[in-house]
Parts: C-alpha cells; sequence; structure tokens
DNA sequence: AGTGAAAAAGCCATGTC
DNA sequence: GACATGGCTTTTTCACT
C-alpha cells in the first residue's frame, strides 16, 4: 500500500476513462492548480502507482478476431518463472497469471482464427513439461471504462 | 477485419509503449509528417481500432493486492446478457468474458484480501442463477508491454 | 504541498505544391 | 502525402508562500 489519498485516486480515475486529459482540465475537476495537478501525477509516476500511459485497441478490427484462455497443468518440476518466460515469447499471448492450485497458470491469446488458436496451444504445450491444457474460448469480452 | 496498413500498425505500437509519445516523436520514426501521422491516428479513432487511451495502474500499490479469476457455470436458461450486466455492476469486477461450452463465464476480480475476495464470489453466486463457481487465486501476471 | 506566471514545446487548421 | 506559417493550448519550470 501506498500513500496516495483522495485527490490521487480521483485522478487516477480521471486518467483511466481518458489517459489523454489535460492538466488544467484536470485541475478544474478536483479544485487544484495546474502545477499541483502535474506534481502529483508525476509523483504517483515515480512510485510507480502509474506504470504507464497506453492505447485501448479493438483488436477485432485488425483481424485478430478469436480470443481465448488457456488453463496450463504441469510436470511437478517446473518452475513458475520458465512457464511465464516461455509463453511470454509468444506473440499471441497477452497475458499469463500463475495460479495458486489447479490449474497452474491461466494464458490469455489473442488470435486470428481457430486454426491459428490450435499452432499457439501446440506451442504452449511444447514450451515445457506441460501435463495438460484446457482452453475457454471466449464468445464475449466486458472489460471496465 | 479493417484496412489498417503497416505504418498504422507501427503507429499502433508506438502508442501501446506510451500513448503519450508526441506526434512529431512518431513522425521521425515511420518516417512521414507530423500531419500525416496525426491525420492516421484520428482516422484509427474514428474507425474504431483505437477505443482509447488510458494509463496503467499497479493496483497492488494501491491496496488491492489480490487478483483472481472466477468461473462461473450457470443453470440452462441465463442470458448471457444478464450475466454480464450482473457482473460487471460489482466494483471488483474488472472483466467478465463469457465463455463457449464449461465454465459459461470467467469473471477477473481485484480485491483487498481474501476476506474481501470471499465477499465477491458470494455476490457473484447470489446474482443470478449459478450452478457453481470455481475461483483461481493468482500468485503472478505478467501482461504484454 | 500549493500558487501564479512566463518560457518552451506541442497541437492543429490552412494554404500550396 | 509533404512542407510552411501562424495562432492557440498545454507542458514545464521557477520563484514564492
Amino acid at each position: 500500500m501506498t500513500d496516495a489519498d483522495e485527490i490521487d485516486r480521483r485522478l487516477i480515475t480521471l486518467l483511466r476513462e481518458d489517459g489523454r486529459r489535460t492538466y488544467s482540465d484536470m485541475a478544474g475537476i478536483v479544485g487544484l492548480s495546474v502545477a499541483a495537478v502535474k506534481r502529483r501525477v508525476n509523483r504517483l509516476q515515480e512510485i510507480g502507482v502509474i506504470t504507464g500511459f497506453t492505447v485501448q485497441v479493438d483488436h477485432t478490427k485488425l483481424g485478430w478476431g478469436v480470443e481465448a484462455f488457456t488453463e496450463l497443468r504441469y510436470a511437478g518440476t517446473t518452475r513458475v518463472a520458465d512457464i511465464v518466460a516461455s509463453a511470454s515469447l509468444l506473440p499471441e499471448v497477452h497475458a499469463v497469471y500463475t495460479i495458486a492450485g489447479d490449474p497452474d497458470a491461466l494464458v490469455q491469446v489473442r488470435v486470428r482464427d481457430v486454426a491459428h488458436l490450435q499452432q499457439v496451444i501446440d506451442q504452449l504445450r511444447a514450451a515445457g513439461s506441460i501435463a495438460g491444457t484446457k482452453t475457454l474460448l471466449v464468445l464475449g469480452a466486458w472489460t471496465r471504462s
């Protein structure tokens, strides 16, 4: 936990809604000067609460129409770091979550079509000592903000 | 699929790395004029490839230290839209994915601690005609870029 | 921490090639 | 799409509280 007060949280919320909002815009909303808002945002970046600015992309419109989560189960000796390292090398892999219990990891992938999905799953299986996989095909997604 | 050429894709990649990059910066990298880059980025927003700008936040540092995925299984008659509508009302829910097959949905949640997780799961169960849940507790996460 | 003001940088519309 | 110009907005810094 970090010392982020109520105003810091409001600034973060505002920037999550629109990462390009201007300092003067936010200053007007939270009731501080532009310089004060800038210093707070800079500080939030320095202490690592804000880790970066980015764009949200509709991957469907770029031809990556299929999204899936693949659950991975490993042979007993596999180390967590190796799991993440090998899976994250695939460009189709969007996120890797290591899990307590069963399964051992959950991999979020984005692919062009189901044939492509098959390829990626095969590559995941080949990457380590995988005991088994189960893939959840995403039909629809809702994400906050 | 949309008509986004190689330069468009490079611009998207650049903006994913840093959503605050200036047009002149990108113009220098891709070898176009500032005005041309601006027109392309505007167009990518208009056609919905770029859906918004935002900040990446380290939720751990804000006291939301526990992340989990909860698989939901429904009674036969539940409609997908209702699932998403009810789950997305909880502020702890970060994303809802509807799934082909078993389970019916995968819900990504972020909570303060495991006691809080218990509450959220209970609320998810109460929200619809849930036949069962299984929660995957995240130990570590890797996300692209 | 916050304020206010001035300099520097970036944005954006317009016109021309 | 390139290039140039000018007006406007935003960012960034600095001295002061």
